[in-house]
DNA sequence: TTGACTCCCATGAAATTCCATGCTACTCCA
DNA sequence: TGGAGTAGCATGGAATTTCATGGGAGTCAA
């Protein structure tokens, strides 16, 4: 299986229009996708994006409709709701709804960064904050394993 | 399998007519459908949106699921009884009946959500108080697990 | 004959497709 | 090794299509 790898900046149109980078759509084209699934992420700081299997394996996973269950997961369906299914176009690029964009303070231009088997779309300012706080955070967490542990 | 993601609001004309959303339409399409099932919900909040071979799973497994148990069988006969198969007229339209509309507290337009294998039709603003509460619940839940675990 | 419902068409707005361009990175050959 | 040629990509704008929505004519039933 590809995997989203690496990190890419793009710009994004005065039409919403934003390409994909070519490397993750031919990730996501080997999956069989010709479109992508986008869904703010819980902490509303970026916008997660990946594949219609991803979403069709949590569905299985709540198990099917069933107006008997109380028990379905209402997080799944507050997801299902909020996601959306962007077509990719002959060019390669998608428009990300407006709600979204503002959600993560995006404009102008936005950051793919890969996650695997999916990615994220970040404000780069805000990537770039991000990144540094969990280097540190790794940091300090191996500084102090090595108090007990040697690191390998 | 193409999936109902994300919400769409729609306007009810005088007539009663409402455009189902066409990403909808064209999910229902692929799985065969030319029509639409609707039934309230129990909770009476809003009004569940499926195709008919998710009626038909879902008949199989109530049948399945324990003979016996009166109460299992008695909110089949309801279930059954309640529903009603709409078409989809040539424009992308149904007739939503007036008694599921006033049940659900729908006036004017009406706001459509996607569930994965099937949908739901609220009022936009208690959808909107709806979605509100599941993301705190989902939030308390997750602060909660986050003394355990290590957050995505 | 009246009322409800369906089908058909018109319209404006929004989304999608198509085409053109410039840049970058890579290849291939001298 | 260096330089020119080439192919892949991101990007911008214009053209076309889709879609939601409104109104009117035709149909069937009570």
């Amino acid at each position: 299986m590809a995997l989203f790898l690496s990190k890419y900046e793009n710009k994004i149109d005065k039409k919403g229009r934003v390409s994909v980078p070519a490397r993750f759509r031919s990730v996501l084209a080997d999956s069989g996708n010709s479109s992508v699934v986008l869904f703010s992420s819980f902490d509303g700081d970026s916008i997660n994006a990946c594949g219609m299997e991803v979403m069709e394996g949590l569905l299985e996973k709540i198990g099917a409709f069933d107006p008997f269950s109380e028990d379905r997961e209402a997080d799944a369906d507050v997801l299902m709701a909020e996601s959306v299914e962007l077509p990719i176009d002959g060019d390669g690029r998608i428009v990300i709804p407006l709600d979204m964009l503002a959600a993560a303070e995006i404009e102008g231009s936005c950051l793919f960064a890969g996650r695997g088997d999916s990615f994220q779309i970040w404000q780069p300012k805000a990537f770039e904050a991000r990144m540094k706080e969990a280097k540190e955070r790794a940091r300090a967490k191996r500084a102090k394993s090595a108090t007990t542990d040697r690191g390998a």
